[in-house]
DNA sequence: TATTAGATTAGATATAATCTAAACTGTTGT
DNA sequence: ACAACAGTTTAGATTATATCTAATCTAATA
């Protein structure tokens, strides 16, 4: 990925490409594997310039309403972000917590009836059990 | 709802019926709202006997585990908890993180070929976006 | 009723996220 | 160039959420 890839993405959002923010995003598009919002800060801090927590978790909020990232909650941990390339489902793990993208397909959306006043933004599917380490371990047990 | 439907279905599911344990579970079944786990610790305070915040903590966790209960985590927020009646779908307001049931209906699976050693225990739907309340003062400002 | 695995407790601790107010930085208009 | 301003960043405090500890208690069973 080109980094003005990252710039343009930011500013077609009509966000400001600053060192921090460009930062963020940028890991994210390089780091599939879903980080949680301190293992994004300790990252972006590996490199200069530095960002502080606040910086970190403004970025993280901005760009997901901005629409160019996901946020996963998971029960009883920290919530994890990536970047939204193809529209895919997610996987949550009951025992390691960790996510897991899986391939798309279309889900049907609510009946009109049953949706009233409702605005929807998404339609997701979250898929849980145990992911392919977690029940080998599981079984051998 | 009787008050030994209860304790039978936490024996049904191996947990002991102990005083907290029902007033938890009581709660959760009379109260649809999707409460937090803060607001059950405080609801089962109201009345007698007591129950700390640890056990509150670890019952509601005893019952997710047992599939009695289930637990919607919120982007940001603290969870939400709700005693499994009908099968449902969940719906989550961006702008003010209440949690909304939706009328349930099938979603296709993933194909095995996707799925690989992964087990699946739920296959849930999240819909996000604007809740009838928030979208009606949304398009009023 | 004795036994004991399981449950509860208060309070400390850990973890996750947000707030504050001052300082800094792009951008725009002149 | 430079003034003005909105947007951004900062360190550290604060709030919010959840778990741990180790002593004590209790429900279910024999």
């Amino acid at each position: 990925m080109g980094s003005d890839a990252v710039r343009w993405s930011l500013e077609d959002s009509g966000l400001r490409c600053t060192a921090q923010r460009y930062a963020v995003m940028s890991f994210l598009m390089d780091h599939k594997g879903h980080p949680t919002a301190a293992e994004i800060f300790e990252a972006v801090n590996r490199v200069v310039p530095r960002s502080s927590r606040a910086t970190t978790y403004n970025n993280l909020r901005d760009l997901v309403e901005a629409g160019l990232v996901s946020e996963v909650a998971v029960e009883g941990r920290a919530g994890r972000f990536d970047a939204k390339g193809m529209q895919h489902h997610h996987f949550i793990c009951d025992r390691c917590g960790n996510v897991e993208d899986m391939e798309w397909y279309d889900v049907p959306r609510p009946a009109s009836r049953s949706l009233g006043k409702r605005i929807i933004r998404e339609c997701q599917l979250i898929l849980r059990g145990l992911c392919t380490k977690c029940a080998r371990r599981h079984s051998s047990r």
